[in-house]
DNA sequence: GTCGTTAAATTAACAGTGTCAAGTAAATTT
DNA sequence: AAATTTACTTGACACTGTTAATTTAACGAC
């Protein structure tokens, strides 16, 4: 009930009270099925007062998007350490898989509503920034293995090599989360379906895909 | 405005009815876009008559991922003839991909929702026929291949053959469905995205792959 | 042929949605 | 102390999926 006003920090702490809030409920309740009235009431407000700090429902989402996007590259920050190129590769896509499956709604905002489709100019994430971009960090890899000479020698487009190998780990995430349910399929293992795919990418791509440790197992 | 007893083919030409404007609507609008009075409005019915013939507007959803379903499975019908197991297989992922590309947002509804899990026990399609599954017919495929001593010896699970696969094409064409219009990425065009992950796929998974006369070029 | 009965479709209404226009109250500025 | 600005709330609008009550037409029995 106490309106003043706020320094930029404050009504930047506000939003991030707002964001959060939402974010929560989008998950645990599903992506449409949340309400504005409801993010407002979980945080005190009206749901208009919402309506100062974002243009409207879908602007709370992009932010959302914006701050999980943040929150992927940067769980895959630690990965970029490791030596060995293709390893890298594929802890990358471990990375990516379990970031999927452990927020399952969060992916789905990202990667596979159908609505933003998400502009550099309008986000505050920097594209080609190694700490927030998680495509550039796949694509630096890719790169990296490219230089190392790796790759089979017909393969020389790296955002072509990347796209699939994104596609690959993408399609396992993506199946498991709209279809994981269904009855009519007799799903594997999960575990399996991502290992399997991983080394079907590997040898796929690789020139000596044969020599690799991981595949032996 | 007439009302009158209905037979049971009556009944069922006004459910294909409903069903036909409510795709048109989806296809072209957008899952979440479209209401029931719109829907109604278009076959010169009353919002509320959609009741009589379906439980809500889910069930008419369910309805138009049933015979969406037997379109797939029909469109994939004439790829079974082929000759060549390891053809028939690379044929089938084109020819999915083909559906998947086309169609959009039939693929959408069928394969990316969030809703619907779908139960072979309230569908009308026959699970594990070959003229109406589309699962059982890449699965079938796959056993083909199996059986013919293509793939690698260690892998001995037709499923999880069948659901990499699925996986690999599915990730092409949901990417490119959900995020072609993304300026963030530099996309490759997609006939090059989905021949290199035809590539991956049998490289990976057959034993002899360098002989496949598809992939050299 | 008339009379209930039954089915099909409609109208009216409800609770709930995102969003906007006006209004209110506190803090800052003049 | 008055005016202005800011933060927020209330009330309302147009629209959503869905249900209850109502109308209309066709059928079977006499």
């Amino acid at each position: 009930m106490p309106p003043k006003p706020k320094t930029e920090a404050e009504r930047q702490q506000l939003r991030t009270l707002i964001i959060d809030a939402a974010r929560t409920l989008f998950v645990t309740k599903g992506i449409e099925a949340v309400t504005m009235r409801e993010i407002a009431k979980r945080i005190d407000y009206s749901a208009t007062s919402i309506y100062h700090h974002f243009a409207d429902k879908e602007a709370v989402l992009r932010a959302i998007l914006d701050t999980d996007m943040l929150a992927l590259a940067s769980s895959l920050r630690r990965i970029l350490q490791m030596q060995d190129p293709v390893e890298r590769l594929q802890a990358l896509g471990q990375g990516y898989a379990e970031f999927a499956l452990a927020y399952p709604n969060h992916y789905r905002l990202m990667f596979m509503a159908d609505r933003i489709p998400c502009d550099p100019d309008k986000s505050n994430v920097q594209q080609n920034n190694a700490e927030q971009d998680a495509y550039f960090q796949l694509k630096t890899v890719v790169n990296d293995v490219y230089i190392a000479g790796r790759f089979r020698s017909e393969l020389d487009h790296v955002d072509l090599i990347a796209q699939t190998i994104w596609a690959g780990i993408h399609g396992v995430c993506s199946l498991q989360i709209s279809m994981a349910e269904d009855k009519w399929v007799n799903w594997s293992l999960l575990s399996e379906r991502l290992q399997l795919m991983q080394a079907v990418l590997i040898r796929g791509l690789l020139k000596d895909a044969n020599q690799i440790g991981a595949l032996k197992r």
